[in-house]
DNA sequence: GCTTGGACCTGATTGC
DNA sequence: TGCAATCAGGTCCAAG
C-alpha cells in the first residue's frame, strides 16, 4: 500500500468498535499513503491529504489482500464475508478488506499537523524492543506501584504491544510470579524480565505470530508462535521447567496462565 | 491518582 | 441433537 494511491473506498457499515470517520470514503478517496507504518499494535497511514488513517485490529481484526494476477495473494481462509467491512481498491488494481467479526478494531482519521497530540498513541510506553526499554526503564516505571506485575506488564502506558499472552509467556521465563506487586520487581527481577520480555516478542515476530483461532498474514498463513506457548493456554499440563502443573487464574478480568511452583 | 471491573460484539466451545 | 451459558487475543471509561 506504500506509495500507491487509494482510489476507492468502499465502507459497508457505519461503525466497527466506534463509529468510522464522516465521509470516511471521500476523505481518502485518490489519497496517496505516503507512509505505513506501525505504533504499538496501532497502524499507521499517513496520507497526502495530510491525514493519518490510524487502525486497530482490537482481537479478530484482519487484513487480506488479494489482487491480480491470481495466486500473487489470495483471500485468507476462514474469513466470513459477511465480516468484510471495508475494503481499500488500491492503484494498481490490488483490494485490501478488512474483516473483523467481534468488531472490536477501529479506524480514525486525525490531522497529521496535530498528530502528536493523538490521544491513543501519545501515552504509549516503550516498545520492548525499542532503545527505550530495559531493565533501568522497568525498575523506574514499576517502582512503587500497588498494581499486579500481570496487570502492570498489560498496561500499555507502561510498555507498548504486549497483550495477554505474551505477558504470560514473559512472566513465565522471567521466573515471576504474576500475582507479585510491581513494586516488588525493581532490582534483581526486573533484570530478568526486561531480557524475557524482549525475547520473547523477537521470538513471536520471528514465528510469524501466533494462531489462536483468529490470527493469520495478509495471505492467509497462520502464525507458528503458539506451538511454543511454554504456559499460555495450557492450564492442567505439567510446567515444562519443573514439572510443576501449570495453573489458571483470573486477574483484571483476564486469564492469566502461570506454574506456582518456579514463578516466584 | 491509581486500580479494577464492566462494556463493547460475535463465534466457537462446552455442558446440560 | 439442540439450546444456553461461557469464554476469547484489546481498549476505554466509570466507579471504587
Amino acid at each position: 500500500m506504500e506509495g500507491r494511491r487509494i482510489l476507492r473506498l468502499e465502507q459497508r457499515r457505519a461503525d466497527l468498535r466506534f463509529p468510522l470517520p464522516d465521509r470516511f470514503a471521500e476523505r481518502v478517496a485518490n489519497a496517496r499513503i505516503d507512509r505505513l507504518a506501525r505504533q504499538a499494535k496501532f497502524l499507521t497511514a499517513h496520507l497526502s491529504t495530510d491525514e493519518v488513517l490510524v487502525m486497530h485490529l482490537g482481537m479478530t481484526g484482519r487484513f487480506t489482500i488479494s489482487g491480480e494476477p491470481p495466486g500473487a495473494f489470495h483471500q485468507a481462509t476462514g474469513g466470513t464475508i459477511a465480516h468484510d467491512h471495508v475494503v481499500f481498491h488500491m492503484e494498481g488494481g490490488e483490494t485490501v478488506t478488512y474483516n473483523d467479526p467481534r468488531r472490536f478494531g477501529f479506524m480514525e482519521l486525525w490531522p497529521a499537523a496535530t498528530f502528536e497530540a493523538y490521544p491513543r498513541l501519545k501515552d504509549l510506553g516503550p516498545e520492548p524492543l525499542s532503545n527505550g526499554f530495559s531493565a533501568a526503564y522497568l525498575d523506574t516505571a514499576l517502582r512503587g506501584k500497588a498494581a499486579p506485575v500481570k496487570a502492570a506488564l498489560l498496561d500499555q502506558s507502561i510498555i507498548a504491544g504486549l497483550g495477554n499472552i505474551y505477558v504470560c509467556e514473559a512472566l513465565y521465563r522471567a521466573g515471576i510470579s504474576p500475582k507479585r506487586l510491581s513494586r516488588s520487581i525493581p532490582g534483581l527481577r526486573a533484570a530478568r524480565l526486561a531480557p524475557a520480555i524482549s525475547a520473547i516478542i523477537a521470538e513471536a515476530i520471528a514465528a510469524g505470530g501466533s494462531s489462536i483461532s483468529d490470527f493469520a498474514g495478509t495471505d492467509g498463513a497462520l502464525g507458528y508462535f503458539q506451538h511454543r506457548f511454554d504456559v499460555y493456554d495450557r492450564e492442567g499440563q505439567p510446567c515444562k521447567r519443573c514439572g510443576g502443573m501449570v495453573q489458571r487464574i483470573v486477574q483484571s478480568g483476564r486469564s492469566t496462565f502461570y506454574c506456582q511452583s518456579c514463578q516466584r
